[in-house]
DNA sequence: CTATACGTCGTACAGTGTACGGTGTACGGG
DNA sequence: CCCGTACACCGTACACTGTACGACGTATAG
């Protein structure tokens, strides 16, 4: 399997493991050995210290000492794992309160919280959440991301537009940060070292007269980063430029209104 | 294995093979059955039609009419063969002459050319392109670009990380529209029925209350799409913010020139 | 003619998620 | 008290992946 996306499972088993119900009497049979909080916690920490790849269902089992069936006793299957994994992500994800700032301030927090959270947990930048983990844990972010939001002039709709365009920069950013740690890892190789292994094999191979430009700021952007691309700076780059034009956006309905 | 990431190989195999030498003699043994060429169009057609988890080697090699080990005589090894079929589905992209025209409308274009690709080649945008392929696909595809943002008034490094930013923006909202379609087809479940069938479970669950702007908007959101969200109006409505960003940077730099 | 380099490909290995069925345990009803 | 039953736990098995290794045949260089 390569689930690399939320709510893949059934909606209805799903949403009753994110919210999992107070009021459940002692079942018959063996008392259970774990609770499915530690699953979900051990997940997380496995995740966090050798990536998502390495969450597989043995190795998780491995780490709580059980075999790896006993796994589906606690969880119908990976999908709904990687679910679980993501809303308790979301749950303690910090979220400062900006009531009264000025609204570029205010959607700067919510950038930065979201950049914290794939700071701490760099997998949850590689999994698909057009189809999001609607448990507690996203409620809570959804609700305060979208109080910052709140007052600006804008109605529902673009409301949840603009937010959507915000956390997908920030996250877009996040993966690429994410798989330059990987290809750091996985290719005993950095950026750095890539870059200058083939910009002498390409300086043999390219003529430069056929792509005067491509040569010229190819190499001008590589001398800067020293590699092909730099996400830190990308990510600072575009923040900028994403606020400036939710701006544009503020400003003209500011204008309508 | 799970590469989605292009230029996880050797980078002197990778370029010798992006880069071949038309002065090839005739080599000892028996004569090559198949063409890289061949191998690369059949790999691309694979996972056009049924996307990029349906090209393993067995597969392809089935498609060619030859053992799966036989591949291995093409192609040093899978990451290779993507860094081939990507640079290939570069080379064939459309690029519109659109010198003179306003600075807008030429990004637009470009936008759109990428928006093209991956609409023919969806599994383009799954993969990670912080180190490209270096081959004379991406090198025509980045030469092209660049001359649509020469003489705005950037500088070289700032050309690059703009087109870098919008590239991005293009990518993840294609990987978005990608991933609508996957989940779409393996959960033999669309967009909106999952949207209806978690409406109306969360209700029984949610209390309105404790998540006022969520539940509002939310439901005003997914009323508007039928979903949680859109891939398509999130482009349209994401580009036009990209475009106003680039332009606050664009003018940014006129002032101060 | 022979040595060698090369194309082709069958088998094997370690890994994945999870279906299936067996075994032991604790509770509910008689 | 006692037994049927629901449940926790888990060993084995299956289909699938990329590719290392080695066997075998072929065409060219010397």
């Amino acid at each position: 399997m390569s689930i690399e996306r939320t709510s893949a499972g059934d909606p209805a088993r799903t949403l009753a493991l994110l919210w999992p119900d107070a009021a459940a009497g002692r079942r018959r049979g063996p008392e259970r050995g774990l609770k499915l909080d530690a699953v979900v916690v051990a997940a997380n920490r496995l995740a966090d210290r050798e990536g998502l790849e390495a969450v597989t269902m043995r190795r998780l089992a491995k780490e709580l000492h059980v075999a790896a069936m006993t796994l589906y006793t606690y969880v119908p299957g990976k999908a709904e794992l990687l679910d679980l994994m993501l809303d308790a992500a979301y749950a303690e994800m910090p979220r400062r309160d900006t009531t009264g700032a000025p609204w570029r301030d205010r959607l700067l927090a919510v950038a930065e919280e979201n950049r914290i959270l794939f700071d701490a947990h760099p997998w949850a930048a590689t999994i698909s959440t057009l189809r999001p983990p609607l448990g507690p844990g996203l409620m809570a972010k959804y609700e305060h991301e979208l109080s910052a939001l709140a007052g600006i002039g804008l109605d529902d709709v673009d409301c949840d537009d603009a937010l959507t365009h915000l956390l997908s920069f920030v996250q877009a950013s996040a993966r690429a940060s994410a798989d330059a740690r990987a290809a750091r890892q996985e290719s005993a190789m950095n950026d750095e070292q890539w870059w200058a292994a083939n910009a002498s094999l390409l300086a043999q191979i390219l003529d430069p007269l056929a792509y005067p430009l491509a040569t010229r700021i190819g190499t001008a952007a590589g001398v800067e980063y020293g590699s092909a691309h730099d996400p830190d700076h990308a990510y600072q780059f575009g923040l900028q430029l994403v606020l400036d034009g939710l701006a544009a956006l503020v400003d003209g309905k500011a204008v309508k209104g």
